[in-house]
DNA sequence: TACACTTTCCAAAACGTTTTGGATCATGAA
DNA sequence: TTCATGATCCAAAACGTTTTGGAAAGTGTA
């Protein structure tokens, strides 16, 4: 059902059934009143990719999924996804999303889809410190938010926990608690967030006069899998730590898992501290102490930041960095 | 950067710089190779758009993500998705996502999606024994494909797994291992699947003469809270069940949590069967036997599906029932 | 009456592509 | 020479919308 056809129907020029519905001043309110009954009736529903065509404009937003993240492991996308959806069809917006292997690929498809008129801006997530795809879209000016920030020479549009911060605390908990020998199981180095992560852990470290020891640092990947190697690792040296500070609540899980298999007393020999906060986090036994992050309203506000960044509004206001407070359950308590 | 200005750099019309770009025949092999270098040059990308809107076809698929089916504990849709999506990108369709909550709002936006000429077609999931959904998109004549049966007059474009078979041959499996009291924590009898588990169980049952016993049946949400508190249930009556069988990982989870809590050994005295075959589950301790989907696999299937679907292919053969064999891992064994 | 405004409508152009239905020119056959 | 045949090319229409720049008719004022 087209435009043409309602016009038709009515005996009016296209112009005016476009006009009336679009609400412009210069229709009569009988005929406006006369055109909307008879789109209605007929179920008219404009044609997006017209107007998207003659507006110049896609009324759609991209982002790209890389497909390689390992199975399931990871409620993480789907939460932002989620959160970033629900707001954009709001918004009346379109979400397109692409599923690619990490890689070169991943760029191909931010052209195609942006310079393919498929999507006016796009999305990122998961920044890494030098991150191609953001150098990228700077390099075309192509409009984009990111979750997550990154080294670049021009300011950028992102939302992201004050992870820093946030390890900061939580270490500094931990010596209040008479830990010493606290490890970090951070996640791979080439992450924006993972050298975060680790300054708030030296940050808190070096107020409390505590040697950095390189003993007691892990990398891994941001999985269960990754979490119960790293943990395996440190907690099987001569001198263990007494806490472990995990990048993720999913190497968090795996180490506690560890801990259990080794037959470790949790919180009473070793305290455990995760990120996130899945709800998976509340139900393990025991509870997980954790840092909160609410992705799924980080995605709502990524969604309404390139809104806004679509409208206009320049990149230093759309810079967001948001607290992710300590929560502490049972995996965490007094050091041995 | 469009045709026209690639075809007024090199003087030539539109319609030959279309038709070198598309292959056509009636364009000599010198022009084209230089149409074909002009255009990488200045970057040419066609405006899909335009392409769509001229074709009458959107070259997109779009599917709804419902954004109320509870935090992150399901990883199903994320997996599907990038099945979905990865498969999609190859064949160049793209695939557009609205997140919308359950309900009225999601009818609406199929509708948009394709009236809009946003879509060609859609895909659903987690379909339900009489679906709103899928009476909408037959009654409209709006082409898609399920991740899931229902129940229709009209034959539809599927794709499940067998879960009444995999179901019949668990239970019959456990029997065979001598447990009698054998509990079945199903889904939510309104979606589709949750009949089609119950009657592979019941099934089996019958097969060995067992009756159906209404005080070993739960029903419950698809998630680790919905296990733990069926499991509850179950394992507190008077003459507890020696089997769980559960709709699912998660479900099974939860229950393996709350036979640890309660000092309950699987599999000694408690045998524990889930459903998915999510990597958390051979995680688990002890390690999750469970009955495998490749969900994923399942998402490209379905991509493959829907094109098959638009290009022409019948609904009768566009149903696949994929079989989900049992994993025989550590949480069951012999009755007690 | 003549003029300026206002109200209400519309024809046509434009967005960027694909496709239809020729047009032009060279080549070889009659 | 003349005519069919191929090989290349192109103008224009079409997809469905929005917007520009009037046109026509009605209303009030001088």
């Amino acid at each position: 059902m087209t435009l043409k056809r309602v016009a038709e129907d009515l005996n009016l020029s296209i112009t005016t059934v476009s006009r009336a519905l679009n609400g412009y001043p210069d229709v009569s309110e009988s005929t406006r009143e006369k055109v909307r009954e008879a789109a209605q009736r007929v179920g008219y529903v404009p044609n997006r990719l017209a107007q998207a065509l003659q507006r110049g404009t896609a009324e759609a937003v991209g982002i790209i999924l890389p497909s390689q993240f390992g199975h399931f492991e990871d409620p993480f996308f789907l939460e932002l996804l989620v959160g970033v959806g629900e707001r954009l069809h709001n918004a009346n917006l379109d979400l397109v999303v692409c599923a690619v292997p990490e890689g070169p690929a991943e760029l191909d498809a931010y052209k195609r889809l942006v310079e393919g008129r498929r999507a006016d801006a796009v999305i990122i997530a998961r920044t890494r410190r030098h991150d191609e795809r953001i150098d990228y879209l700077i390099e075309r000016g192509i409009p984009f938010v990111a979750h997550g920030r990154a080294e670049t020479a021009t300011p950028i549009a992102f939302i992201d926990a004050d992870a820093r911060s946030a390890f900061r605390r939580s270490t500094r908990r931990l010596i209040e608690l008479g830990h010493r020998r606290i490890a970090l199981i951070g996640a791979p180095e080439e992450l924006f967030t993972a050298g975060e992560r680790r300054a708030g852990y030296e940050d808190a470290l070096q107020e409390a006069g505590i040697a950095f020891d390189p003993d007691l640092y892990a990398v891994t990947k941001l999985n269960e899998r990754g979490g119960t190697a790293a943990a395996e690792g440190l907690l099987g040296a001569a001198k263990p730590p007494t806490a472990l500070l995990c990048a993720n609540d999913s190497i968090a899980l795996g180490a506690l898992r560890i801990a259990r298999r080794l037959g470790i007393a949790v919180p009473e020999e070793l305290s455990i501290v995760g990120f996130d906060d899945l709800p998976m986090a509340a139900q393990a036994e025991p509870a997980l102490t954790t840092m909160r992050q609410d992705i799924r309203g980080a995605g709502a506000r990524l969604a309404d930041m390139v809104c806004a960044r679509l409208g206009g509004t320049a990149i230093p206001e759309l810079q967001e960095l948001l607290e992710a407070p300590l929560i502490e359950r049972e995996s965490s308590g007094p050091a041995p």
